[in-house]
DNA sequence: TGACGGTTTGCATACGTAGTCATTAGAGTG
DNA sequence: CACTCTAATGACTACGTATGCAAACCGTCA
């Protein structure tokens, strides 16, 4: 049987609501009180049920994450959304879909907790999906890099179009002739942008863009996207990956084809992921400022400030320039 | 405010009693009342409140995981473990640590829900952490891949020794002469498993083979040894990673350093990370066979049989053959 | 018709906590 | 010393659900 607050009152001799507001609100109770309350909890190992306390207090300081499984790029960003919601006592719930059409369950299962606030990643999340959380009333819901929901949730994200014209800008100032972008899929509402920023900035220089999908968000995906590229009648100067991982992807996949990247090729890529620096890839990409934008969703989610005056924050990317768009002995 | 199971009775003209027995044992409700029951819900929008249902049941259906917040072998077990909860209608709560010092904190955290089951991951958890675990009572514990609490708690793991073993013969069999074994941290049990595997493997060909401590689970820890074993007197003719992630950073950091993997030298992982099988490593590693390993996990955890009669699994790794070892034209 | 077995439902309660309200003790003031 | 005001504590209750128990209901058979 598990220790209650009840057993800890017995042992030192209190009500049971005085050990509650140690545990609490501290400064509530007189010093020798508090600290005859903290010896018999110790003494009982006594520990707050979370679950009870949630109950009663109509908080649970749990914030829920719908995520994609299996994706590098948000357990990039969950890992940092989990550390600081750790250095406030919060907790972190997951609810993980396969692909777009598990999204449904995955949100139907947060409406069993009542969770603090509701992150929802993923850039495939629909607009139905998206509808349906803004009728969630008492649940901060914030969209995390997910372009789709402006005008519809309050929405944290990258500036996808201005990282995209930089790294156009990047490889034109290399002196490409020709170029191609290869997107993850080609509805995602983050690939639209970061395709159509980095299209406008290379059509000012009168390069054409032609789209390429590789269809996952993944690096087998790129991969394979890789083969099309080569048997493409032109083959382009300048490579742009929709994202990382895509790009490692492509890497691989170009020199597997037998071409030289940066030497044939250039490759950029989009996030900043930490396998996109290491050193037998070493992508030029757009590094995501993932801690700021965290803490502006967890802004958005705790902070009493009233949300609507500004429902959208969007953050400058920065640009790293790896050897994969080093041209020549430059 | 929310719907409750009051308030969907009130609307289906019956009592809460039943409202819940649709919701947790519809077996024991007529059909027709069942179907009223469901569509009073569903106008209302009603969803069963798990916190609710926790404090009265004494089960949360909420499995914790106590693991390293960085670390891409744990990401990808963590992802097949919330997969595998979730279609179980189960939840995954993370406790995660930054680093050994942080690991007390993290477990008392774990302390306030009241979890159906608690992972133990990360081979840096200190015997002492694992002693207290055992005194709690009414909660399944498992150690994942800790070799470490052999004797103290249920343990699910690959089969370190065996692998590592594996690996080194293979190695062998491409013909080497010397060889070294870069470890990620020295403490780490599932580190001197392997490492110990390895060099009494080699030690029967007559092959000695130093330790060498990289000094964390990382790319980065790995790309530094790599200089260190470049600066040694004589350079083995095959470099073993403690881990996959260290691997890597090996691979890169010899690169860097002038080698040919594999020519002038021949590189092994252990974990079986997708990443090792980018065709830009390829490399030859240790695969662990994750979802066997965590279904047995959760098998240890959910099922009634007495774990004390099996209280060790240990489960055999698979070796992945991968351009690393792979010599000459061969 | 009456008794009986089985199914279906409602009533009442407890899970462990936090907060409201009332009560008591203690300090300060004229 | 009586009085007031604040600080500290205790009694009580509600959060929303699941379940043991009893009651009600229905059909069956003697």
């Amino acid at each position: 049987m598990r220790v209650t607050s009840h057993d800890v009152a017995a042992e030192a001799g209190v009500s049971q609501a005085t050990v509650a507001r140690v545990f609490s609100s501290p400064d509530k109770v007189a010093l020798a009180t508090r600290e005859r309350v903290r010896e018999a909890a110790a003494r009982l190992g006594y520990a707050p049920n979370a679950i009870a306390r949630s109950l009663r207090s109509q908080r649970t300081d749990i914030v829920g994450v719908v995520v994609p499984a299996k994706s590098e790029y948000w357990q990039d960003v969950l890992t940092t959304l989990s550390r600081r919601l750790a250095e406030q006592g919060k907790q972190l719930l997951l609810f993980p879909f396969a692909d777009a059409d598990h999204v449904e369950e995955a949100l139907d299962s947060t409406e069993q907790y009542r969770l603090d606030g509701l992150v929802l990643a993923s850039s495939t999340i629909r607009p139905e999906h998206l509808v349906r959380m803004m009728r969630r009333p008492s649940l901060r819901v914030v969209a995390f890099n997910q372009p789709a929901a402006s005008g519809l949730l309050p929405l944290v994200m990258v500036d996808n179009d201005a990282g995209a014209r930089d790294l156009a800008e990047h490889v034109v100032a290399q002196g490409i002739g020709t170029a191609a972008f290869v997107g993850t899929v080609a509805s995602a509402s983050t690939d639209q942008i970061r395709y159509r920023g980095a299209a406008s900035a290379l059509a000012d220089h009168g390069i054409a863009c032609p789209y390429v999908e590789a269809g996952g968000f993944s690096y087998d995906a790129g991969y394979k996207a890789a083969a099309r590229i080569l048997d493409g009648a032109d083959r382009p100067d300048a490579v742009m990956g929709g994202s990382d991982e895509v790009a490692l992807g492509l890497i691989d996949g170009l020199r597997t084809g037998g071409l030289d990247v940066p030497g044939d090729a250039l490759v950029t890529g989009f996030d900043g992921l930490p396998q996109a620096s290491w050193a037998g890839y070493d992508l030029t990409t757009l590094v995501q400022p993932i801690e700021v934008l965290v803490d502006m969703t967890l802004a958005v989610i705790f902070d009493d400030a009233d949300d609507a005056a500004q429902p959208e924050r969007v953050v400058p990317g920065t640009l790293r320039q790896g050897k994969t768009t080093r041209r020549g002995n430059g």
